[in-house]
RNA sequence: CGCGGGGUAGAGCAGCUUGGUAGCUCGUCGGGCUCAUAACCCGGAGGUCAGAGGUUCAAAUCCUCUCCCCGCAA
């Protein structure tokens, strides 16, 4: 089938990489315009679904507006079949959504109807979600509320971070959106509209979400600091002054007296503080201003944290 | 050349302002104590101070350049 793809980042990929292993036709590659990205903010970074698609040598477009026509216009002259968007992070006019013949799919890191919008993946994990999945689903007007062709759903592990998440969903993706596709190929694709009421919405991350508050459980601050990454990171100034960002904790299961906040023990295991509910979070992994991500007994070798009576 | 922080023993850090013996904690090795230990005591090994050049009687420290790492931005 002859296919336009949609894509920006790394979550992309491997639905891009699936469906030209499948022997599908991808005549074009819609991507985000390059944008400068890390240090060197004076030059302009691909996004890898364009690095990707180089190596394929399919051609790469990157409208900076879609809604001027000349986005249309492109589409138009590609003539696609069908166009798949997988974490294109562009809204598709109505235009380009009636233009293909059989219609635009999109690969979405949740089960919908739940979690809606940018952020899936991370706020699953933040809420504490035991299951995940992935849907592939037609587009509508509305944002990620079209009808569902399949899904596909997965255990998240208790200590598993949204950053491993990813990777797995963007797998379970590919290989659910090859199977989508040939089934739209050969005109038994499923179409189950959503129930609107059961809709939530996985609004896009910022840094106000990392402050750790003490009162809150271990196991909701656990929840954050696995939610929080790549980013923007769980963090805390409470235990040294400085802002230290949490990459890794464990809940210990121990029960404590303590005010929250407090510094139960620090050593070579981690740094337990004492958290609401008279829970215990134990911090394994943490990066410090200017330095590297590292383990907390590393951290304590040089930067002593003094245990503060229980009170 | 976007802004800022950093590179010192296997790990995490101090020392740099004001040049003059390479320091701390942990790990490691050996010995001791102990029923025993991740505990404690004694002793040892381990560093071209990121790299190159410069100033100087003398550079981890001051000057210049290069490389690498981290944060800011998403």
């Amino acid at each position: 089938m002859r296919i336009l793809f949609m894509g920006t980042p790394e979550f992309a990929v491997p639905s891009l990489e699936a469906l030209v292993a499948a022997g599908h036709e991808v005549c074009g590659v819609f991507s985000q315009p390059d944008k400068p990205v890390g240090r060197h903010q004076n030059r302009l970074q691909p996004t890898p679904v364009k690095e990707c698609a180089i190596t394929h040598n399919i051609p790469v477009f990157q409208p900076v507006k879609m809604r001027d026509g000349t986005a249309l216009a492109q589409i138009q002259t590609l003539a696609p079949d069908l166009i798949v968007v997988a974490a294109y992070g562009r809204i598709l006019p109505d235009e380009i959504l009636a233009c293909p013949p059989k219609g635009c799919i999109n690969v979405h890191s949740s089960l919908l109807p739940k979690y809606r919008g940018a952020a899936p993946i991370n706020w699953a994990v933040l809420n504490g979600d035991t299951v995940s999945g992935v849907t592939i689903m037609h587009m509508a007007t509305e944002l990620d509320a079209g009808d569902i062709i399949v899904q596909e759903s997965t255990e998240i592990g208790p200590d598993e971070t949204a950053e491993e998440l990813y990777r797995r969903l963007s797998v379970l993706g590919a290989g659910l959106l090859v199977q989508a596709v040939s089934a739209i190929e050969a005109g038994i694709a499923q179409r189950t509209p959503q129930n609107g009421a059961d809709a939530t919405l996985a609004p896009m991350l910022s840094k106000e979400l990392s402050p750790m508050d003490w009162s809150r459980t271990a196991h909701a601050l656990h929840c954050q600091v696995r939610g929080l990454l790549p980013w923007p990171v769980a963090s805390t100034e409470k235990l040294t002054g400085e802002t230290i960002k949490v990459y890794r904790t464990e809940e210990t299961g121990d029960k404590t007296q303590a005010q929250p906040g407090t510094v139960l023990a620090a050593g070579k295991h981690g740094i337990d503080v004492a958290c609401g509910e008279g829970t215990v979070l134990r911090i394994t992994e943490l990066q410090a201003p200017g330095k590297k991500r590292m383990k907390a007994a590393d951290y304590l070798l040089g930067h002593p944290i003094a245990v503060q009576s229980q009170g």
